[in-house]
DNA sequence: CTCCCTTTTGGCAGCGCTGCCAACTGCGGA
DNA sequence: TCCGCAGTTGGCAGCGCTGCCAAAAGGGAG
């Protein structure tokens, strides 16, 4: 622990004097050091334009002598665009936002472009507030989840002359790339599958609908499916906070001490059906004989349990690579429908 | 979608050129507008400094009607001091880090920081790229898990004059912050807890360790114990790659086919964990009475499952909230141990 | 040896903002 | 009436880098 805290001076200590020297080397000073230009230096860095052999490894020499850090604050305000992505994501504790950020950052790091993030908690107001923010730093790009944000986050992401991305939704209109899939579509699938399977006394256990609204999307198309087979969703249990598996299995333990004669229970994604599934496991209640359950995002996890969890794997990392390199590669406005897949596993 | 590609111009059009100029207001146009100086308009927006309320009123009018968005990149390079936090983190997959993340940026976004991050993937050459990456932000801090780092990384960080935070590890020397929790502690209490239970033939199921040196150092210390009790651990099996909880599954699979008779297991994590657990449960191996089953993190995951699991909660959240408020507030250099509980759950 | 063209190089004006300092404005007291 | 002070305000020099342009340095060909 030898360093000092910040603005605090050890009074003529060279250890200090020496530190702040090499916090501050700049441009120029490499530039001398080598017996160049500032230009020339800043080409020989970012190998962009044309110089000598002999000049790159004096440049290159006295860059490693100094321990040269180029300033990128800098470079980015000189230069027209920087090499920022904002990511404005609802959550770090769902895993799709987490996926989606590993995605995307594999791409970006492999580009030398630097992600940057921050959490809105579903909030709408917050996520206005936290985009103006990013825009601030002038980023290549801010990505968003889903489509649905105030006015005035829209007008300023239309103003604000940066790419936007939105996220893992495909159901309405894109401000100008969109990257994702069909959460409606993934709610009518859930459904049919169900129904293909024989289950007619279906019930419903999800978190917050609100705030979540590609969550309350599938579950709008899943009962828009039942209704036009005829056999309208029995009960639901919607739980007011975010999803977990505890809730899952709350959720599902309310429900059945409301309905008891369900066949089938759609949950609101895979953290909730699985909670669902531990309670059917310590209840003693056969699954899927004598209730099925059904997911949404294809957890590893839920391969990992005694019976595969029957659920919808949606391509979360690969929404984040893909968005990351539309972005890389300054692509024109459009919407990518990355799909899903229904997998059957054992638990419906 | 109607913006144009960036790079494209649509000739002598109307709305790019309005495009072009709603991206680039600058404080100097609010100024202007205002009918005050630029230095005017930079003291109302940061509230430092003194001014009327008339003034305040006309410059926020100003704002208001040009939708300025200030310029951070700018405001950055000319003060001193930037507000950005670089995290330099080992994995998103592994929710350690998301729970650490999502700590830190609460904080961090109420103190008007902004976070910023890449993923090593473990890889401590990678790890040193990327903080050099990072500098080049001049970040106000640079967030990194552990002390194992290159000599590179070490030197560059010490140099930076930025401040350092090493984190989940106090089992070493810090370069400034440390905060987190002994790793070693906590192998030494999972092994003193089994052994308190009365388990002596003891397994290890573990992920790649030469990766995860945090995971390593609990497995050494857990031996130590063991061997200190004249019990040594009987059998290991280690996975080559990240941890999982498939991984676990097939862990204790091959384990106990090469050993039979042991009376638990402990994991690299709880995700190892739980795979056991489920190879248990498809297997009817009765749990704890058959095998007894430890983990590692305490998630939430492991209070759901029909058995809790026994294992040990680390203060992941903690651990970000704690390093961002010791950066916003420039604390000392100091290394705060922010504890663990050992959760007796019922697997073991 | 000169000319012309290509490659290499340096100078310097900003990028948009902040921080310093000087100047201005009132206003009460001498 | 003039002075001094506190509260306001504007001007302007950078922050460290990039991009443009002009200048210098080769390198054949004539």
């Amino acid at each position: 622990m030898l360093r000092a805290p910040k603005g605090f001076q050890m009074p003529g200590s060279k250890l200090t004097m020496e530190f702040k020297h090499q916090a501050t080397v700049t441009l120029a000073e490499v530039a001398e050091a080598a017996g160049v230009g500032e230009s020339t230096v800043s080409r020989v860095l970012r190998n962009h334009g044309s110089f000598s052999g002999r000049t790159r490894e004096r440049v290159m020499a006295a860059v490693q002598r100094l321990g040269y850090v180029p300033n990128r604050i800098a470079g980015t305000l000189a230069s027209t665009g920087s090499r920022l992505v904002a990511f404005v994501i609802p959550s770090l504790s769902n895993i799709v936002f987490s996926d989606v950020l590993r995605g995307a950052s594999a791409v970006l790091e492999e580009n030398r472009y630097q992600a940057v993030f921050s959490v809105t908690d579903y909030d709408p107001g917050k996520e206005e507030a936290l985009a103006t923010a990013m825009l601030a730093w002038r980023p290549a790009a801010v990505m968003l989840a889903g489509y649905e944000h105030t006015d005035g986050t829209t007008k300023m992401l239309r103003a604000s002359g940066c790419r936007v991305v939105e996220l893992l939704d495909l159901d309405g209109d894109a401000l100008d790339i969109a990257v994702g899939f069909s959460n409606r579509a993934a709610g009518r699938e859930s459904a049919a599958f169900l129904l293909r399977r024989g289950y007619r006394r279906i019930g419903y256990v999800g978190h917050d609908l609100n705030r979540d609204t590609r969550a309350g999307k599938r579950f709008s198309s899943f009962c828009d499916t039942l209704d036009a087979n005829g056999t309208p969703l029995i009960a639901r249990e919607i739980l007011a906070d975010a999803s977990s598996v505890e809730n899952g299995k709350q959720g599902l333990e309310r429900l059945l001490a409301r309905a008891t004669d369900l066949d089938a229970v759609y949950f609101s994604n895979d953290d909730m059906a699985l909670g669902g599934y531990f309670h059917c496991l310590a209840r003693g209640i056969a699954i899927p004989s004598q209730l099925a359950i059904f997911g949404y995002n294809g957890l590893d996890i839920g391969r990992a349990i005694p019976q595969p969890l029957s659920t919808i794997r949606t391509p979360r990392v690969a929404t984040g690579q893909t968005a990351a390199q539309l972005v890389v590669a300054n692509a024109p406005p459009q919407a990518i429908d990355l799909g899903f897949e229904l997998i059957e596993g054992a638990t419906a």
